[in-house]
DNA sequence: TAACACGGTTCGGTGAATGAACTAACATGG
DNA sequence: CCATGTTAGTTCATTCACCGAACCGTGTTA
């Protein structure tokens, strides 16, 4: 997305978030990363995606924190790229996004099961209160603002109804 | 993405999610109808996105039965374009890169807290296993290969590998 | 010494994103 | 009755990103 051309402007975590790992290709990279492939080659023979692209996706995550560029061996120099911790945490919106592709789209079954390797159990991603420790439906939730909307000074319908506390699904304006 | 260049050959939901959902401002126009926008001029004044842009953004939406178009006057006619119980389920999407987001890309404060409206906690997306009742690190996930996997005869290595069951992060090859 | 493997970069062609201008249906105010 | 405004788009020229093919540099193997 890079550039002028990005998200700014959009006070919002989702847009930032976009902004790095948005960009066509760049998910799948995480993905295959998640999986444990960590060679250029095995990225491009995988994916099948231009080499050009590959490179610059690459780049991007390692400047983003999400990958490290490791040298594991000197002759000749080779590089790995490996998940950060940062980029571990890229696991909860990779499975949570596979899931819904699962339930939704696909037309033949699932295609790769996560399971929990203690007990076997299949997983599933899960909007969870700490407080309460329930399972929260979209409906019981509700937007507030943090002190990083601060500096919005955006004025329209919608900007301005998102600075007060507001139901999710509730009609805005 | 659409047309001929698409992630057809990866055997994978993440990568159908993502020819639904993984365009530009697609996830923003999703995440703005989850605080309730349903209006074409609401979107476009909030998102700050081209109108041809938007247009084509909820057909493919609404194509995809993420979003329902619906008349809600008729003189002059108008239009609104509401979520459908698939378009519901990218709210933990939505939810888990956000949150990722602000954890590692927020630089004053989160922008936006999402509480439970019935005990006033704060929203965390989890990996859970229902068999156990436990919250599931990515160390602990097997990926084992479903169903759908069945028509999938790619021969790279990586490919191969996750044709057998695989633990999350173990190298390949 | 030739061929090969790996990890890229360079380059021309194509399609998508962008902002500005235009359209069309209807409402409103004087 | 006419001018202006609102909403929801479409059209168009320009810019930009993606694409595949070719090329490059380093080091290794036959």
């Amino acid at each position: 997305m890079g550039l002028g051309k990005n998200y700014d402007g959009q006070s919002c975590a989702l847009a930032s978030a976009l902004e790095v790992i948005g960009e066509r290709w760049t998910l799948l990279v995480v993905r295959d990363a998640l999986y444990g492939v960590r060679r250029f080659g095995d990225f491009q023979a995988h994916l099948d995606i231009p080499k050009a692209v590959l490179s610059q996706r690459l780049a991007t995550l390692v400047e983003a924190g999400v990958l490290e560029r490791r040298r594991y061996q000197e002759t000749p120099p080779r590089d790995e790229y490996v998940l950060t911790p940062v980029g571990h945490e890229l696991w909860l919106p990779v499975l949570a996004l596979a899931q819904w592709g699962e339930r939704h789209l696909a037309t033949k079954g699932p295609h790769r099961l996560f399971h929990h390797v203690a007990c076997g159990g299949r997983l599933e991603p899960t909007s969870y209160c700490p407080t309460c420790g329930g399972i929260v439906k979209l409906e019981e939730v509700e937007m507030r603002p943090g002190p990083g909307l601060a500096a919005d000074t955006r004025q329209d319908q919608v900007s301005l109804a998102l600075r007060t506390p507001h139901r999710m699904l509730d009609p805005i304006p």
